[in-house]
DNA sequence: GAACGCAATAGTGTCGACACTTTCTTGACT
DNA sequence: AGTCAAGAAAGTGTCGACACTATTGCGTTC
């Protein structure tokens, strides 16, 4: 007896469904997106012990599936398992941030080196052409559309440089500091320099100039990664501020006793 | 029934110090072992399909926890999913190991720099103990203790860049390629530059010579890419030469039409 | 004799149940 | 009053079962 609830929290996923398409209703696959969903949106909030069968109630489906998508995420690291203890939140620090831009930093370098060395004129023509279809209303969009459209401009330089590998990882690493990215280009720091930003990478490439891409590369994640310390920090405040059940019992019982 | 893998525990867990999620011995990790270790020693063979109540009656649990390990497996990248047909074993053409390669080679040139960087000098001295401990009997030992202490060795300049994100990716990329390189040890060509090879990079290091260490660990692993080829070709004829039962009846079926 | 479709089989995806572990509550003892 | 222990409650880890999908084998038709 399959419980269809989708108007609860199920509502992450919205135009998922086509009658058309026989896609095998696949409760794990819309278990891990939506799970994925609340821990990118601070739902589920750092530090929290998950809970199996709420969540299940939630979705309206059996544990099985949430267990499945609560493994993927913990090999991707968003959660960790500690054993009869069940599932946490990984807590985000800024440190643990810090430490996946500076991977993301050189994944992204090599990426770039490789494609210099590798690509075809008419691929590194591809990365032009992208980004100038782009490029016009780059700023004007909503955080949500600027975010994936720059994804997918570090993703095909990714692709460009032939190794699969770099693209799987980027892609990971991505997935993880989404959240934070979104809230950055969110915050009133987010700085106007993204577009000079991306059009120098793309000379650079034209240039098959490796150094000069790579220091563009350092340059502007370092930048980064400044103003996403105050971002996290101002991010943070939003999520604990308003009254945190759990936390406000805590102290109160500190304090009384 | 219960086909208890447990002996020999160095030769899939070398040098397992890592931040990623902590189990017990409970049957989900034990199949996560044992199906890795059935992958990386070619038990299971590359694109087969792989029968999920088989592998749990052979392993004597439920397809629960059987199901849970090959999600986690498939996170990594030993097996891949594909929806209502079940999970398949991840075909590594050479293409793909020199994919992985050229990340190892990535990842430890950005660690090589970055402990240049920042660590400290007591620590560069750990690196150099650490060596001076394994190098006189280094080229004597059995296969398996030769790469979990190379491995060690080289997860200890992850471990001192400072950034824990390295560690895990190095971690991982060394259990996806640990089957082929124990198997190029093995394999005559094996060179003996390895000891002359570790001393550098000690040297290195104490020198806080970045330039150098990359060369050097640059030109390691470009020197093992050309070695492993060859070895990948022996291993797969190895693998396959014995009667593959699904193999030839597929092949039968067609001769036989 | 070959292609097609239908039935039988094998195998995955999900479920609800239960055992065991951890955490919380209550109440006795000092 | 405070501490500790025993029991209750909550929650995870694993199981066997069942529904539904893919595959295989067989018989029919042209």
């Amino acid at each position: 007896m399959t419980e269809r609830v989708e108007g609860d929290a199920g509502s992450d996923q919205p135009a998922m469904n086509e009658a058309e398409t026989r896609r095998s209703a696949d409760s794990s696959e819309r278990a891990y997106l939506t799970i994925r969903k609340h821990l990118v949106e601070f739902t589920l909030k750092p530090g929290e012990r998950i809970n199996e069968v709420q969540l299940s109630r939630s979705l309206g489906v059996s544990r099985t599936p949430i267990r499945e998508a609560l493994n993927r995420l913990a090999s991707e690291g968003f959660v960790s398992l500690t054993p009869n203890r069940g599932f946490f939140v990984r807590s985000l620090s800024t440190e643990g941030l810090l430490d996946l831009y500076e991977l993301r930093s050189i994944i992204e370098c090599a990426a770039f080196k490789l494609m210099c060395e590798r690509a075809e004129d008419r691929e590194i023509d591809r990365l032009r052409e992208y980004w100038e279809a782009i490029v016009d209303g780059y700023r004007d969009q909503p955080a949500d559309i600027i975010l994936a459209e720059d994804e997918g401009f570090h993703l095909l330089i990714a692709e460009l440089s032939g190794n699969p590998e770099l693209v799987a990882q980027l892609a990971s690493i991505n997935a993880r500091i989404r959240f934070i990215r979104r809230i950055q280009i969110e915050h009133p720091s987010h700085d106007k320099a993204q577009v000079t930003f991306h059009s120098g990478i793309v000379a650079a490439a034209v240039k098959r100039d490796a150094e000069e891409g790579m220091k563009l590369l350092r340059e502007h994640i370092e930048m980064t990664v400044s103003a996403t310390q105050q971002a996290l920090k101002d991010a943070l405040l939003k999520v604990f501020a308003p009254d945190n059940a759990a936390d406000l019992k805590r102290r109160r019982k500190v304090r009384d006793a």
